[in-house]
RNA sequence: CGGGGUGUAGCUUAGCUUGGUAGAGCGCGUGGUUUGGGACCACGAGGUCGCAGGUUCAAAUCCUGUCACCCCGACCA
């Protein structure tokens, strides 16, 4: 390698072309890569990982707010999935359908599908009404209520242009859901779990975002109301980390999920759904990832600290890898918020750097070498993935171990103000119509650069004002804030009185 | 489903216009030299050129059909 060019791990860089860069960071890190089967991937060992540490993290979340895992099945008979009618309108574009049972061979010795379904199986691009059909048996009366259930599950989505993690014909997600009593407490309860992923996404994944309602354009297919996070990341446009839905009573009717109430009167239950998917760890790659590849939140990391014996003479050999091992059990022994660190020893006998380079790709959070210098001296070579690769730090060992929870915390907390601050630098306040265009128009519009962010303006809740913006720049209000930011002003496209900013941004 | 494009080794691809034994780089294997670092040298494995048909003495190359994928739209966690 050359000195004075930088090469980076990735080409291209996020500046040259981010889509690109994102699906060679994927490839490199091992996260993932397309399959055979059109739309679907396959998750590799690195990628699933980090999703399972995501499940464990939220599971644990998903408990502590009373709610329990549950499992219903992947189809969904064709008369369920129908009852709901604006439900139906929004998925039935997508919907993946079984319509024969059997194979058999041909008279070529081709096999076909044999025997027609007498009902059509539509394979769950979402699971509200098969749901809803076990709770309407479960739900008799209000001391039945509320039902809190969780499922951890794949779903299907024909969808057109399919990304890695991002958008996939088939992906797995957690769908929360709940049945209640009152109204109140069903929006209540679609508030706090919007607040479950609010955190979880904020100290787990080390990313900020901005929350709120989705306008009636963007919302849920049969919900009342849908609220939703939503995560900038590094080619400033937003993606919908989670969503959070208030169903009403809509799908109850549907469903026929009844109970007699306190005053011994027939009512329907309400309801709320509420959703995360493998869809976060694309969030996490292009929110914290830089040229040399992934950077992953400490907390989500398959493994937190990989140790790399440097062993340049054999006779050496047998003493680094001892001290490798002793190292990777003391501190193993420690623990970084609650669980013990995850610890490697990589020993595969590939080349120093070859080895090096490959954690940088797939982001471990430290890297430890220790060599025949490093035994002498009793400490080791520490590099932290969000600091500059070549950056290294001699650190004793006893003071790595001790010190290693701080470390990992540090970086945890460094990701997330990167993170928050880059979102900070590209949302701004806007007031003007032409400023609105200005921002989110490209300057060279056949190869569009990296522009635009989030914008902060007044609106006046029209929808043909939406459906303008969206088809002049591909731009759609992310949402609409809930908290107790109203500001009277006037929206920027009508003049019309508007009650408070909304937020827009090109989205995933 | 509209508009454009591409299918050659695991990956990236040259060759196609003007038919004549299929080439490279990376990766992979073996051996060696190195090595506090994505190293170097040598040797080697790996391709019925997407598939089917046609033209021809001869097809990766020309013709017809077909399938698949990619990019740009509409849809989307």
């Amino acid at each position: 390698m050359n000195a004075t060019t930088a090469k980076t791990a990735i080409s291209p860089r996020r500046d040259q072309d981010f889509p690109e860069w994102y699906q060679q960071v994927i490839r490199a890190a091992e996260l993932a890569e397309p399959s055979e089967v059109r739309g679907c991937m396959v998750i590799r060992p690195w990628g699933y990982g980090i999703w399972e540490n995501m499940q464990r993290q939220l599971d644990a979340m998903f408990r502590a707010t009373g709610h329990r895992n549950a499992y219903f099945p992947l189809f969904i008979p064709l008369s369920y999935f129908a009852k709901e009618a604006e439900h139906v309108e929004g998925f039935a574009k997508e919907c993946a359908v079984v319509t024969h049972s059997r194979l058999e061979a041909d008279a070529n010795g081709k096999l076909r599908p044999a025997s027609v379904l007498t009902e059509p199986l539509v394979v769950r691009p979402t699971s509200e009404t098969i749901i809803g059909a076990s709770y309407a048996k479960w739900v008799q009366s209000y001391r039945d209520l509320p039902v809190l259930i969780n499922q951890w599950a794949n779903v299907v989505r024909w969808e057109m242009r399919p990304r890695l993690f991002l958008r996939t014909t088939e992906f797995l997600w957690q769908e929360g859901h709940t049945v209640h009593e009152t109204e109140a407490e069903a929006r209540a309860e679609t508030k706090q779990m919007l607040e479950v992923y609010e955190r979880f996404v904020r100290d787990h994944l080390a990313v900020s975002v901005f929350s709120g309602e989705k306008s009636e354009s963007e919302r849920f297919p049969g919900a009342v109301q849908t609220l939703s996070i939503e995560a900038m990341v590094q080619d400033r446009r937003a993606i919908q980390a989670g969503t959070s839905h208030f169903l009403g009573q809509n799908f109850a009717r549907a469903s026929g999920i009844q109970f007699q109430n306190r005053e011994g009167k027939q009512e329907y239950g309400w309801t709320t759904s509420w959703g995360m998917s493998t869809r976060l760890v694309g969030t996490v790659v292009m929110a914290h990832g830089d040229d040399d590849g992934v950077v992953l939140p400490p907390r989500i990391a398959p493994t937190q600290v990989v140790i790399l014996p440097i062993t340049p003479k054999e006779e050496a050999r047998a003493k680094v890898l001892e001290a490798c091992d002793k190292l990777a059990r003391q501190i193993r022994e420690m623990r970084y918020v609650d669980l013990p660190i995850e610890v490697e020893v990589d020993r595969r006998e590939l080349g120093g750097g070859v080895k090096n380079w490959e954690w940088i790709k797939k982001g471990v959070p430290l890297r430890v070498e220790i060599g025949p210098r490093d035994l002498e001296k009793n400490s080791v070579e520490v590099s932290r993935r969000d600091q500059g690769i070549k950056a290294k730090e001699s650190v004793p060992m006893e003071e790595l171990v001790r010190r290693a929870p701080e470390i990992l915390m540090s970086i945890q907390n460094n990701l997330y103000e990167r993170a928050t601050k880059f979102r900070d630098e590209h949302t701004r306040v806007i007031d003007s119509k032409k400023e609105f265009y200005d921002f989110f128009t490209p300057a060279n519009s056949e190869k569009p650069e990296i522009h635009g962010g989030f914008a902060l303006a007044h609106w006046n809740g029209s929808r043909e004002v939406e459906e303008q913006i969206k088809n002049d720049l591909k731009v759609t209000i992310r949402v609409i804030p809930l908290d107790d930011s109203a500001e009277h002003g006037e929206c920027i496209f009508t003049g019309k009185p508007s009650s408070r900013r909304v937020v827009w941004a090109k989205a995933y």
